[in-house]
DNA sequence: GTCTATAATTCGATAGAC
DNA sequence: GTCTATCGAATTATAGAC
């Protein structure tokens, strides 16, 4: 066996202990989650922990790191661009809110603020380029805030306050629910 | 002096402590607050609040406690609804962020079961009703929750996460934006 | 009512054996 | 690479003097 062969049991650990972090801190946020739990769940002594991330803090910096995924808007029809959006992000969400980036740094960022410095940053290097390709720079930035707010705010509502109103209604009531509401705000910026 | 007096140092500490951990909740969430902090903050001795509150999660439990001061939406007419709530939200909030019951509930929410108990029961008890009174019963039912996440989605991106595209709107902007979007919405539920 | 002192935990981080 | 042991710091909460 080579010394630095792919897919070493090293490698491994390292990836088994942050999807534990992201678990954790998608559960707990932040502050509540130790390094002790997090080695629990990974089954690696805590101390592990330490020797692969350095501190807690940089752990946290690696679980933020969130791809939205967002396809190529500028091939999607405006007509159907509300849709599209409200559909990815419910999808999204909808596979496994327990072990989604997304959700960690939703959750983690209302009381972090080196978190919520990344959710700005996620939103402004992938939703607002996203949506520029599609309705052209001056259009997007004047609604790039108002739609991230109604996405983000049924990622709160449904996954993690679990108002009764938005859980109880299926993924497809969601989209059909929301898209009308982000097609207004989209028609506002003319 | 009476023994019970109204007004008396007694109770001005108390409402003192609990000023005080309101800003401490709101501006760093449960966890991250400490007695020491809201002690410190109140002028007082941590053993203080100890004394008045019993422990940290009572505390918690009466700075959670939100009027949301909703008005009589039974008398608004259908067509101003929608401008009427966003403007209501909008101004609660603006008015002073850093002392507002409800951001307090907002942020603790997310990385706190007990303040997401409290948070449902807050809407369900006052965003519920003034919707069914001007609605009726069953549209309210219909639409309450997706109206919900778009109000809490504004107080989440303005006020918690801060985006730069929310945050550089006027408080008028930000009404303009969102009310088509409620309209859309409640418009759903025919 | 207010304060000092401290008990009892919990956690992040380090040192070092193997 | 993995583990044991432990340090040092911070915090909630209590006991009790004044």
């Amino acid at each position: 066996m080579a010394a630095h062969e792919v897919g070493s049991r090293g490698a491994q650990t390292r990836a088994a202990i942050l999807r534990a972090a992201r678990e954790r801190f998608a559960a707990q946020g932040y502050e509540r989650t130790t390094i002790r739990a997090v080695a629990a769940d990974a089954d690696i002594d805590p101390s592990m922990v330490m020797r692969y991330f350095g501190n807690k803090e940089k752990l946290f910096d690696e679980a933020l790191a969130v791809d939205l995924r967002l396809p190529d808007l500028g091939a999607v029809p405006e007509s159907e661009l509300p849709q599209a959006l409200v559909r990815h992000f419910v999808e999204r969400w909808e596979g496994d809110p327990s072990d989604d980036a997304l959700l960690v740094l939703l959750r983690s960022a209302v009381t972090n603020e080196r978190a919520a410095q990344r959710m700005r940053e996620t939103f402004a290097g992938q939703v607002a380029p996203a949506l520029a390709a599609a309705l052209g720079p001056e259009r997007a930035a004047r609604v790039a805030g108002l739609v991230a707010a109604q996405l983000l705010g049924l990622g709160l509502a449904r996954y993690l306050l679990r108002l009764p109103g938005v859980v109880s209604l299926s993924a497809d009531a969601v989209v059909a629910g929301l898209t009308p509401a982000v097609r207004a705000t989209l028609a506002e910026s003319g």
